[in-house]
DNA sequence: CTGAAAGCGCTTACAG
DNA sequence: CTGAAAGCGCTTACAG
């Protein structure tokens, strides 16, 4: 539409674009990947050839003939994770940025050796990890990617033992949040769907305990989980049923937990809705800091990933690991995360705050 | 851990697999291809060596040779839009089942012709886009597709003029929300970000006025927008922009219909702070059936897209236009959506129903 | 039923 | 500064 097509012909190969153009096929090669020595009219006339006919040169074969694939291969526990999501977007883009593609897969539990598998015919030059997963399958994946020697990272979870992770610092998230509460007089906490056997899970509860202790609390008093009291489907309707279970205490703690904001809303809905005022009665924090904690009423206070610099780091990481030989030799990196404080949190009942 | 690893070392190409078997190169990869006329033990006998060795054969030089790759490149406008994630998320899945790859690429403003050159070079099967694009923009890209010999397919968005398309059917999604709006006796309608230049803007409009036309009303009296007071950044941001405008109003709609969930839960909350009661003194439509909807109070009334249909359709377009020879014969397909009605929804004030 | 040979579309020494 | 030739790792006729 802009300019009319002055070939409109279709070049297949290397061979008949040089044709097109009248040259050999080593010279485009070399115009076409910027190597030095040519004249500069060479240049001008490969690209202007290149503009005009679209020509692609064949990802595959220049894959084959050379280097590693300039692909990242991503494997992502699912895309209704909207944390994750947001991860893999930015990562996404942070690589192209630095002229590398990102292959996307979700890794079905079932089907996991086999994306993996096809990621590694792909010859991908690392395969990052964003998720969940189950600690053993995730370790036999970084084992098999290892013994291909391709680089991997794992993002957001620590993972088993041997692996390469950029991770929230969740110990310390819940020694923040921890914190923040009981300088604002509470003493019994109700943690919402914080269990499980993930080691972003442990991490927290790690965090909580050494938070309670260092306040001068007994954590088997002060922490209190009805988790086992439901099955988890979806965390919105986990966060209604805990919140209904913890109504049905005698004594309720005056400050809650949540695994995530989800969880963290169905349990505020269901508080409001027995007729508890909140932050007046109770104090609830969520974690991700999404877009859902401006949706409440009053809004939700939350923990923030600080994925910007989760991926940052991340993209360091994975610059320095992809060309380089793969070692036994493990990275870790912990980012901080920092407290958004909103509506849902303030002095515990009769209590003029610190 | 499950089993010792037998052979350790690592295979790099089908010589040395070959070589390892004690096999040729042309029988190994018969054997790999499933082709006939092998014998059973020959055929167990690579099937155990690729376990003990987890030998991949290099993908590129597959698509080097032979066929065009089984690759299906997916655009997407953004990772932030649920509804998109969730399509492309179960396209994945659907075409993984046919045993195609899904090559996931956000299409940034700037370098969308830089990622489709990127999809082209790898010889995809197939181009999707998912989500809303400028016209003219899309349809220079079809138009490269096109010269290119390679199909695509425009999900739910019918797109520019010559675009295969699946797209849900917004003119009678709309009619359906008027009809059953006008059947509880409401008569006034305010529309909630429903505009802008995209088709499935202007569909929805067209529904709004064929149905207002059908019920006897006069659309440029029944349908206001305010759309125009506020400049859109965040939807639900603008949802209460916009309630707060029509809160201004001397005479004000019964009925709201927004563009999406986000905007209706922005208009809602705005509301029901001006102590307006839902659904008694107003109702309000959102668009899309996500999750949110469950997490208001009322619950949100809204629009379903039958994402499955969406896909399913999808994916047997994209199988039947795969490998056949593309032509400028444009195929449309219309998904028909339905209401999900919930608690915002009610008899127009006044009016004991229907 | 299996092997030797050509060729897919590139890049990169190696000559000129 | 540019061209002819080898080779990346596969598959598929073509012989045996």
């Amino acid at each position: 539409m802009a300019k009319p097509r002055t070939t409109p012909q279709v070049i297949r190969s290397t061979a008949e674009f040089a044709a097109h153009v009248g040259l050999s096929r080593s010279t485009v090669s070399r115009a076409l990947n910027g190597h030095p020595g040519l004249k500069q009219k060479t240049i001008d006339r490969v690209q202007a050839a290149l503009d005009a006919t679209g020509f692609r040169p064949n990802a595959h074969a220049v894959n084959l003939r050379g280097r590693r694939a300039a692909m990242v291969g991503v494997c992502m526990e699912d895309f209704r994770n909207p944390t994750a999501v947001a991860k893999v977007s930015l990562l996404q883009q942070r690589l192209r940025e630095q002229g590398l593609t990102t292959l996307i897969e979700v890794l079905a539990p079932g089907s996991s050796r086999q994306t993996l598998g096809h990621l590694l015919s792909l010859r991908v030059g690392a395969v990052v990890f964003i998720g969940h997963f189950d600690p053993s399958e995730l370790a036999a994946q970084i084992d098999e990617l290892t013994r291909h020697s391709t680089p991997h990272l794992v993002i957001d979870d620590p993972g088993p033992g041997g692996a390469n992770s950029v991770s929230l610092d969740r110990v310390r998230a819940m020694e923040l949040v921890i914190e923040h509460l009981v300088a604002q007089g509470h003493r019994s906490f109700g943690l919402l769907g914080i269990s499980g056997a993930f080691q972003t899970v442990t991490d927290r509860l790690t965090g909580v305990d050494r938070a309670l202790r260092a306040a001068g609390l007994d954590p088997a008093v002060a922490a209190v989980s009805l988790d086992s009291l439901h099955v988890r489907r979806d965390h919105f309707e986990y966060g209604s049923l805990l919140a209904r279970s913890f109504l049905a205490q005698r004594r309720r703690p005056t400050a809650y937990l949540a695994v995530n904001d989800d969880t963290a809303v169905g349990a505020l809905l269901e508080f409001q809705a027995a007729g508890l005022r909140v932050p007046e009665d109770l104090s609830l924090f969520g974690f991700n800091n999404q877009n859902l904690c401006l949706m409440t009423r009053p809004k939700l206070s939350s923990v923030d990933q600080n994925i910007e610099d989760t991926i940052d780091v991340s993209v360091k990481t994975l610059l320095a690991k992809i060309g380089s030989v793969v070692t036994r030799r493990i990275t870790t990196h912990r980012v901080a995360p920092h407290l958004v404080l909103r509506g849902t949190t303030g002095p515990a009942p009769g209590n003029a705050g610190r």
